[in-house]
DNA sequence: TTAGGGAATTAGAGCGCTCTAATTACTCTA
DNA sequence: TAGAGTAATTAGAGCGCTCTAATTCCCTAA
C-alpha cells in the first residue's frame, strides 16, 4: 500500500522536489518541457498527492464538510445538490457527514471535520446547541442552514418559517377550516418557528381556542404517532398542518388506517416541498423551501469568509411559498366531530 | 484560526512533546499524575488533535469513506445506517461522498478519499468500471456493495439479483399475468442481473415471446418515461416489473396519469424494499434487499482486510425475499389490450 | 562583451504529529 | 546498599508536502 511520493516523482523526472510541487499546484513559471517531464513521471508511477501532507504544510484542505441532520430526510439530500454544485465550481470538494438526527451525532461529525481541518463546515438542520456550534467556529468557517440564528459569530441561511407556517394555516382557513391541528417538529431545526407561525395565524383569525399541537419529530413514524394522538381527542381536527413533509406523510397514513379520506375528511399540509410531496401519488400540499437558494447562499457565505471578504455575521432569510396540491380541500359539512 | 499544538500543550503541562502524544493515544505506562497534567493543559488550551499530522506520521486515518451512487435514492441512505453503526463500534469514523449517479462523480469521490488516505472505501452501487475500482484498491482497502463482481482484488457483497428478479416475475406469473414488461436500470449497478433474471423467468415459463424491456435509469423520472413507452405500444402489459422502487413509483404515476388503476388494471412490482415502498400510501410489492446485512458484511470485509486477517477476495451474495403488498394482484379479465 | 532583469529552478526549513531507541526514575531483591 | 529489572519519560528522526529565499539560467540592451 506504499504510495509513490513527490520525491520519487522528482527523481524519476530528474528534477527537484520543489519543481514537482510547483507542477502539482499548477503554478505558473514552469517551463513546458519540465512540466511534461514531471507529469509523465507522475503518470508512470501512479502518483497521487497526499492531501494530508499537503495540507499540513499549506494549512488548508480545499475541502468543506457538510453535516446533515438526517440523511434519510429527502430535504437534506436535496439541499446537498446546490451546495455541491456551487463548491465544485469554486474548486472545493465536499464531504458529507450524517448527524443521525441527534445533537451528539452532529457534534461528532463536526469534531471529525475539525480534526481533518476542513476549510469550512455547513451544518444543515442542526439540532445541537448554538453555543457548541459557535465553539466550532473558532476553528473553521461555519455556516448554518435551515435554522434561525442571531449569532454574532456564525452566518446563517434559512427560510422564514414563521411566515411559511402562517401561509399553510391561512390557506386552510381560507378553505373554511377552523379545527386545524399542528404536528410539530419537537426540538428539530425550525420547529419552534413553525409552531409560532401556526399559533400566530390561528390567533390572528380568532381561532386561538382551536390551537392544538401534537408532538412530532420530523420523521414519518413521529407523524403517525402524533396523528393517533389527534384522532383520540374528543374534538377531531378537520385539517392538520405538519411541520415537515415526512411527518405529514406519517399522519396521512394514520388517517387512512382510521378509514378517513384525505382531503375529503381531513386536509393535510406539509412543509419542505420535498420530492416526496411532489410525488403524484401523494401530491401533498406543502410549503416550499427554496433548497437551491438555501444551498447556494450557504456556499456564498462560506466562500466570502474563506476569502476574507467579510467578517461580520450575515443572517439571511429566504421567502417560502405555498404549493397547493391534492391533500387540502374546502371543508365539507358533515366532517367528523 | 491558529490551533493549539501538542508542543504548546507540552509546555503548559511541563512535560515533553512525546508524553503528550502518548496521553492522546491513550497509551499505557503513563503515570496518572502526568496524564492528568496533560489532560488539564489540553483542556485549558482547547487542544484538538490534528488528524492530518497524526496520520501523516502514523500512516492511518481511522476513517472510512463511503461512496454512494446517489444520495437521493433512499436505498443508499438506508444502507449507510448499518455501515455507520458497525464502524462506530469498531472505532472508525465514516465520511460520505455523493457519486451523483455518474461514473465520473464516483471516481472523483474515490479520488478525494484516496487523497485523504482513508483506511478503506466502501462503494455502494458503483456504476464506474471495475478496472477503475481495482485501480483504487491498490491504494486502500476497497469493498463494493450492491454490485456483482468476480474481481481478484476486491471484496464484494450483493444481493442475488437474478433470483430476486425471478421472484418478482414468478410472483406475477402466479397471479396469472403473461404480458409482463420490465423497466430496467440501464447501466446502473445490478441492472444487468435483474434484466437477466426477468428474461430467464419469462423464458422458463414459456413466455419468451412476451419479453418487453423499457429503458430506465433507477430514477423516478426514468420510470415515468419508460412507462410511457410501454403504454404506447400496441400490446400493453398487464404487469410491470421495475428494476427498483424509485422507477416503480415513476411508472405508477404514469399509469395513474393515463387513468389506469393499480393493481386492478396493471400490477407493479419494484425492487429494494426501501422505506418508500413500505409507505402505506404506496404499499408497493417489491423485492427486499437486506440492507443491514449488506452493510454489516461490507464493514466486516473491510475490517478483515484492515486487520490483515485475509488477503483473498470474498464475494458474498445474500438472498433477496419477496414482499407482497398492494400493487400486485390477480389478473382480471378485461384488462387493457 | 557585459551588466541587468525577469523567468525558471532549487535548497532547506518547517507543518504537527508518531515512533523507535535511549535515558532516567523507581522498586525490589540479595 | 548495590545491582537488576521494570516502568515512565524523552530525544530526535521522519512522515510527504509547501513556501520563502536563494540560486541559476537565459535573453536583452548598452
Amino acid at each position: 500500500m506504499a504510495q509513490p511520493t513527490m520525491q520519487q516523482v522528482a527523481e524519476r523526472a530528474g528534477v527537484s522536489l520543489a519543481l514537482v510541487s510547483l507542477v502539482m499546484r499548477q503554478a505558473p513559471n514552469v517551463s513546458d518541457y519540465r512540466r511534461q517531464l514531471v507529469l509523465d513521471a507522475a503518470e508512470d508511477l501512479g502518483y497521487r498527492p497526499n492531501v494530508l501532507a499537503r495540507n499540513l504544510a499549506s494549512r488548508q484542505t480545499s475541502t468543506i464538510g457538510v453535516v446533515l441532520n438526517d440523511i434519510h430526510n429527502p430535504f437534506f439530500a436535496e439541499i446537498i445538490d446546490g451546495i455541491q454544485a456551487a463548491f465544485d465550481e469554486a474548486g472545493y470538494r465536499v464531504l458529507i457527514g450524517n448527524g443521525k438526527r441527534s445533537p451528539s451525532g452532529e457534534a461528532e461529525m463536526i469534531e471529525t471535520f475539525l480534526q481533518f481541518r476542513v476549510d469550512g463546515i455547513i451544518s444543515a438542520g442542526a439540532t445541537m446547541s448554538m453555543s457548541s456550534i459557535e465553539a466550532a467556529s473558532e476553528s473553521t468557517k461555519m455556516v448554518v442552514v435551515g435554522r434561525s440564528s442571531r449569532s454574532q459569530l456564525i452566518d446563517s441561511v434559512n427560510t422564514d418559517d414563521v411566515s411559511g407556517a402562517r401561509m399553510a394555516v391561512d390557506h386552510l382557513i381560507e378553505l373554511g377550516h377552523h379545527r386545524i391541528a399542528h404536528i410539530d417538529g419537537g426540538t428539530g431545526a425550525g420547529a419552534e418557528a413553525r409552531r409560532r407561525g401556526y399559533s400566530e395565524a390561528m390567533t390572528d383569525h380568532g381561532l386561538s381556542a382551536e390551537i392544538v399541537t401534537a408532538c412530532g419529530d420530523f420523521t414519518e413514524s413521529g407523524g403517525y404517532l402524533a396523528a393517533s394522538e389527534l384522532l383520540s381527542q374528543s374534538s377531531q381536527p378537520t385539517a392538520i398542518f405538519a411541520a415537515n413533509d415526512l411527518s405529514a406523510v406519517g399522519a396521512l397514513h394514520r388517517l387512512e388506517d382510521a378509514g378517513l379520506t384525505v382531503p375529503d375528511d381531513v386536509s393535510i399540509v406539509g412543509y419542505d416541498n420535498t420530492a416526496l410531496a411532489a410525488m403524484q401519488h401523494l401530491s401533498l400540499t406543502t410549503v416550499n423551501q427554496p433548497r437551491d437558494e438555501l444551498g447556494c447562499l450557504a456556499v456564498k457565505f462560506v466562500l466570502e469568509r474563506l476569502r476574507d471578504e467579510r467578517t461580520d455575521p450575515v443572517h439571511h432569510m429566504v421567502a417560502p411559498t405555498l404549493v397547493k396540491r391534492k391533500t387540502s380541500s374546502r371543508l365539507t359539512t358533515g366532517a367528523p366531530t
